[in-house]
Formats: structure tokens, C-alpha cells, sequence
RNA sequence: GGAGGGGUAGCCUAGUCCGGUUUAAGGCGGCGGUUUGCUAAACCGCUGUACUGCCCAAAGGCGGUACCGAGAGUUCAAAUCUCUCCCCCUCCGCCA
């Protein structure tokens, strides 16, 4: 969320923003509800002044044997009044929370105004696009084919859009995961971490998937716990309500889970195959790191995630989200997109995005600075590195042969005991 | 699931029985200073967060309110009494 401070002082900043974003919030009643809320406080806590200074006066002519009765009586006059002020206050409150929770991020100067997708930029394409020989399969002929997936049974065993990976596909899961986990953890520093794959409500809305997307997401409503669609959400949690060390900055992890999403409302062509499954696998980067090198750190956390698709030989292209296409929490975000020639399409495999201290502000993640006794928001960042389900469809469409075969990555061979080929089994 | 013990400002710990000289004591750590050839030690001083009023160009200063796991209640007054909930630890049971 942003600051109300920084609201009540920027107003037409926050309102360029909103509109830039296609998106409405009364700024006037925020604004009106903040004064307000503050008018009514400075009388409670008048009276509350008053009354915390004639309970002293009563504790000591009390040890001195005197009558308090008659400033005891005056007191519970005040008190009433008190406890009539003090709900106000909190209705205004929460009302004001409520409508800072659905104010977005303020995009920065270089993303492209526009109220959708269309106005996204394209910044880069990587990779030679490969003329085939014949008709290029789809994942899912090819997977059936070499019988490494098997969807009918997978949506027996629990409905449509889950997957089931057998054999060399199950392998191939595993090999990517592990090559992914390794490059990151080896090659760009960051920390592995293995999170619960399943958070409660406080952690949902610190990211802030909460309150917003709670009917996208998995909820075990016996506990009030959400199965994570993301591992942002576990990762960047961890330091929750915490004051990190200026030394320990900047913060890089990666973790592999499980990711789970409802897609609601999502029916149609891409939801056959892997494209579009409500569980799917992913290795994520997330960064705690000092305000100014925020968007620096952007532009290296983007590298990190290409350098797994470079290495696995895909086409992508990166295009910079415009004002209207970015997420909520959003100040500035890269997507990678892979190309798929037999599904005949462009697939979405990361968002790399800088929340500056938009989630460190909800989930209340700050550092201290050695020079200052100031307490700092941190800013967070986080990107895939990359999604599995959908790089799967990538790597069999892109590395196919005319027999059917699909050629494994060299990098990816010693993941897969040195096999440089999935024949039909 | 059962029994017990806990949650107090960055960390550790006292206070809770019996409400009011506690505006939460003390220690550690941290910051500043004195001493010192240097380091250490010793000694002195300072010390959290959020909201908020006034002053200020600002850094900040002077006030106020709230915060002792969370919420509600009793009371002139709650860390302390009452109720509800959450979390952690130990032991037992069950279990991959």
C-alpha cells in the first residue's frame, strides 16, 4: 500500500497513477476521511490526556487518605465520552485501510502509459526461430506420443486442468527444477529456500493476493489457511514484521514449490495441455534490497531469469507492461514470454517486477541504516526463474523432430543421467 | 488429541498473587563521551515502534496518545482482574 502521508502530500501523483492504471478510487473521500479521522483523535486523545492526568491525582489523594469522589464521578463523564469517540475513530480506520489496500503502485517514469496489453512495449527478442520440416506437434501430441504425460488420468484422479508427468516427463520435471535451483544458487547468489507451500490470511496480505484475489486462490477454510499460488508469497513473508540488518542487504532467494491457482472463470482454448493448470511447478527469485538500487536490481533479476531460457535454447522475447497490464503491487514489471511453435503462440513464463516498498509497507519489512536511527522500508522484488508447466510445452515444442523425438538441452544432460533424447518409451 | 510451562520494546529477564511513587525496573547489545601510544577494560551519558499536534527550509526539536501475544470487558485508573482467541516450548499419545 502506499502512505497516506505520501497521498495527503501527492494527491495528483496518486491520481495520474490511477488513471494511468484505468482505474478508479475516490481520492476526495479518502482525503476527507483522513482528516476526519484525525480531527476525532486529537479529541479522544485530548480527553484521554485529561483522564490519565486526574487518575494520577486520584491514585495519590487516595494514599493520602483524601475524598476522590467528586473527580472519580468527573472522570467516568469523560470516560463515557471517550468510549463513544474511540469506535468512531476506528470506523474511520478501518474504512481508510480499506480504501489504501485498493490503491495500487505507482508505476515509474519509464513504464509505458496505456490502459492494456496492447500498449505493452517490446524491449527484446532472443533466439532464432526454427523453420520446421514439417508441421511442428503440439506438447500434447508429442507428450502422448513418447507417454511421458498423461492428462485423462490426471483429471480422474482429480479434474480437469491438473497434469500428470510420467516417466522421462516426470524425470524431465525433476532435471529442470534441480538445473534451475543450481544455476541461481551457483551462478547469481542467491539463497535456496524451501517454503510450506500452504500460508495463513496475515501472510496472503502482506503480498497482497489479499484482500483482492481471494476467490483466485485455494482456501482450506477449515483453517483459515490459502495454498500458495506463488512462492513470492511464503519468501517474501519470511521477513514479515521484521528490521533487517543494513549489512545482510541485499536479500536474494530462490525456492522451488508447488504453485496452486484457481483460474476461475478462465474456461477456453488454453485450457487443454499445459498451458493453463491449476497446479503447476516453479522456481522463483525474490529480492530484499536498498530503495535506491531497486531498479538495477530489476534489470539483474530479469538477466538471471533469461539465463535459463538462453541455456535451454528458447526463443523468448521481454516486453515492459504498461500502466494498464502491470499487477497491482507492481512499480515496474518485464515479462518473458517463450515461444511455442506447435500450440502456435507466445507463452508467459515470468513476471520480473519491482514492488519498491509497496509490499514492504503491507507486510511491515523495513532495515536500519548504520549512519541513521531511522528505520527504512525495504523494497522487494520478485520474478520467476522460470515457471515449469509452461517451459515443458516450450522445450518439447522447440526441440522436437521430424520422428517425433524431442533433443534434451546439452545443460540439461547431466540432469537426466546424460540422455540427449525422449524416444517413445 | 491430552497434560504442563510460556509470550514484557533489538535480545535476555523482573514485575502479574494483592490494580495507583512503574510516565514498564535491570542486564546484554548498540551509539556517543572520558581515560589511553593502540586495543581492551573501567567509568559517564543516550537508547523501541506507530499515530498525532505545534515549531522548522530541512535534519530535527518540544508535546500528546497508544502499544507488555491479539481482541473484548470491569474500573476514575489494567502488564496486573475477567472472558474469548492466536502462537511458541516441554512431556505423553498418534503418525509419514
Amino acid at each position: 500500500m502506499l502512505d497516506l502521508k505520501f497521498i495527503r502530500e501527492n494527491t495528483d501523483a496518486v491520481a495520474k497513477s490511477l488513471n494511468d492504471r484505468a482505474m478508479k478510487v475516490d481520492l476526495e473521500k479518502l482525503l476527507s476521511l483522513d482528516s476526519e479521522r484525525r480531527k476525532l483523535l486529537i479529541e479522544a486523545e485530548t480527553l484521554k490526556h485529561e483522564r490519565n492526568k486526574a487518575s494520577q491525582e486520584i491514585g495519590k489523594m487516595l494514599r493520602e487518605k483524601k475524598d476522590a469522589n467528586k473527580l472519580k464521578a468527573d472522570m467516568k463523564v469523560t470516560s463515557q465520552k471517550i468510549k463513544e469517540l474511540d469506535p468512531k475513530v476506528v470506523e474511520i480506520s478501518a474504512n481508510l485501510d480499506q480504501m489504501l489496500l485498493n490503491i495500487p503502485n505507482i508505476p515509474h517514469s519509464s513504464v509505458p502509459i496505456g490502459p492494456d496489453q496492447k500498449s505493452n512495449k517490446l524491449i527484446k527478442k532472443w533466439g532464432k526461430i526454427k523453420k520446421f520440416s514439417f508441421k511442428p506437434r503440439t506438447h500434447i501430441e508429442l507428450s502422448e506420443f513418447l507417454g511421458i504425460m498423461d492428462f485423462s488420468r490426471a483429471s480422474k484422479i482429480t479434474g480437469t486442468g491438473f497434469a500428470l508427468y510420467k516417466g522421462l516427463g516426470a524425470r524431465l520435471e525433476r532435471a529442470l527444477i534441480n538445473f534451475m535451483l543450481d544455476l541461481h544458487t551457483k551462478k547469481h547468489n542467491y539463497i535456496e529456500v524451501f517454503p510450506p507451500f500452504l500460508v495463513n490470511r496475515a501472510s496472503m496480505t502482506g503480498t497482497g493476493q489479499l484482500p483482492k484475489l481471494e476467490e483466485d486462490m485455494y482456501r482450506l477454510k477449515d483453517d483459515d489457511l490459502f495454498l500458495i499460488p506463488t512462492a513470492e508469497v511464503p519468501v517474501t513473508n519470511m521477513h514479515r514484521d521484521e528490521t533487517l540488518d543494513e549489512e545482510e542487504m541485499p536479500l536474494y532467494y530462490t525456492a522451488y514449490t508447488a504453485c496452486f491457482r484457481r483460474e476461475a472463470g478462465s474456461y477456453g482454448k488454453e485450457t487443454r495441455g499445459l498451458v493453463r493448470v491449476h497446479q503447476f511447478d516453479k522456481v522463483e527469485l525474490v529480492k530484499f534490497v536498498k530503495p535506491e538500487t531497486s531498479y538495477d536490481e530489476l534489470e539483474k533479476l530479469l538477466k538471471d531469469a533469461e539465463k535459463v531460457i538462453e541455456l535451454l535454447e528458447i526463443p523468448y522475447r521481454v516486453s515492459a507492461l504498461s500502466t494498464g497490464d502491470m499487477s497491482f503491487a507492481a512499480s515496474k514489471c518485464y515479462d518473458i514470454e517463450l515461444w511455442a511453435p506447435g500450440t502456435d503462440t507466445w507463452l508467459e513464463v515470468s513476471s520480473c517486477s519491482n514492488f519498491t516498498d509497496f509490499q514492504a509497507r503491507r507486510a511491515n519489512i523495513k532495515y536500519r541504516s548504520k549512519g541513521s536511527k531511522k528505520t527504512i522500508f525495504v523494497h522487494t522484488l520478485n520474478g520467476s526463474g522460470v515457471a515449469l508447466a509452461r517451459l515443458v510445452v516450450a522445450i518439447l515444442e522447440n526441440h522436437q523432430e521430424k520422428d517425433g523425438s524431442v533433443v534434451i538441452p546439452e545443460p540439461l544432460r547431466p540432469y537426466m543421467d546424460s540422455l540427449d533424447v525422449i524416444k517413445p518409451s
